[in-house]
DNA sequence: TCGTGTGAAGTGATTCACAGCG
DNA sequence: CGCTGTGAATCACTTCACACGA
């Protein structure tokens, strides 16, 4: 709801600081989005104060306080389950890295990949998942893994005390409550955009 | 809103086939997914009259009727723009054609492999997008392309007469009215989660 | 004057509860 | 009896409108 927008404020505010902007109003913000003025503001000032009245916000002020409250102005562990296709994409993906989540392992259970390294991440083997999690505090994963493989992959996470997935795979998992999921689904992505296509008439 | 749980609906339905399931109730399919059985019955029947009173939905009906609201009864021809890690991923990904999207053709400006294939789909150089796109009768497109560049390749899409686009650069599009698009960034996903671990206290 | 923060009003989505059907 | 479909009630989110600060 609310945090799924401070995530794009700080991608517009990250591009506004680029282009050298110091201040930013809440409806310029929000044309850029494609929400309102009030939404925008609703949004900001649920956190706190951040704005300046008659000037608006100052971008890397409201940067900062994003960060905080998203928790990013932290670094995040992370590790990979599956080093497949989609595994690798996101191995070299720049783009955490410089978000402040710093993926440090991955596993697979291909003998061929296992010991190697992709963009400097040593891939380890799954027997060795609850070790090399706790000894590096790795707090989050990604599982990459084929559907079938994901409820177990992500079980033996939670038992090495992991606080967050982030579920690549077309299946729901069940988690313990106390453990942060996120589902990402390409396909559901594209079936969206196929029911927009072939309803343009109604709404965007 | 409905609509993006009804592709989840869906997933849980293919699963309980595949499982030799032939009927569930509004209940069993909502524990499923985390929602309330009120709610999967509200979201169904948004649309029609799919439920048989005493009995609950039929799998096989019910993926029919949801595949023809989706639109994903006919086949979606689809393209890609950017060869990169995630867009090498992206072709190499069987759950596409699996769910009647086709990606028949790939877009990229490195000479490198313009012109090679990748899991059977042929690079072309960005020039011929138009042309190709309108012999192939192209009607969606996958972003893949650097941050800097996706606006630019998004209204050459547009100018092509593509009719959606999935976006996975980490930037807003403005695009027109009457194109369809759907928003992918693995960044903002990965801090909804930091958010949703940082605060668990709150909420899941 | 420009632009924030915020009650109040409005809109939309979710849950409740139950009539009705197989 | 089990389970759907659905008005009514509730809850959440969004927009409006304006007081107030720089």
């Amino acid at each position: 709801m609310v945090v799924s927008r401070l995530s794009l404020y700080l991608r517009e505010l990250r591009q506004l600081v680029r282009e050298g902007r110091s201040t930013v109003s809440s409806s310029q913000l929000g044309k850029m989005l494609g929400v309102t003025d009030a939404q925008v503001r609703k949004d900001l000032a649920y956190f706190g104060h951040f704005g300046h009245p008659g000037i608006g916000y100052r971008c890397d002020e409201l940067i900062a306080e994003i960060r905080r409250i998203l928790g990013t102005d932290r670094q995040w562990i992370v590790t990979m389950i599956g080093v497949g296709n989609m595994g690798r994409a996101l191995l070299r993906y720049k783009g955490f890295a410089e978000q402040g989540f710093r993926i440090v392992a991955a596993f697979d259970t291909d003998p061929r990949i296992i010991g190697t390294k992709i963009e400097g991440i040593p891939v380890y083997n799954p027997d060795q998942l609850r070790d090399v999690i706790r000894q590096q505090r790795i707090q989050l994963g990604m599982i990459t893994v084929p559907a079938p493989q994901a409820q177990h992959a992500a079980d033996q996470l939670v038992a090495a005390g992991i606080a967050g997935i982030v579920n690549f795979a077309p299946v729901t998992l069940s988690l313990p409550e106390k453990v942060g999921l996120v589902g990402v689904d390409l396909t559901t992505e594209l079936e969206q955009l196929a029911f927009s296509v072939a309803n343009r008439n109604s709404k965007r």
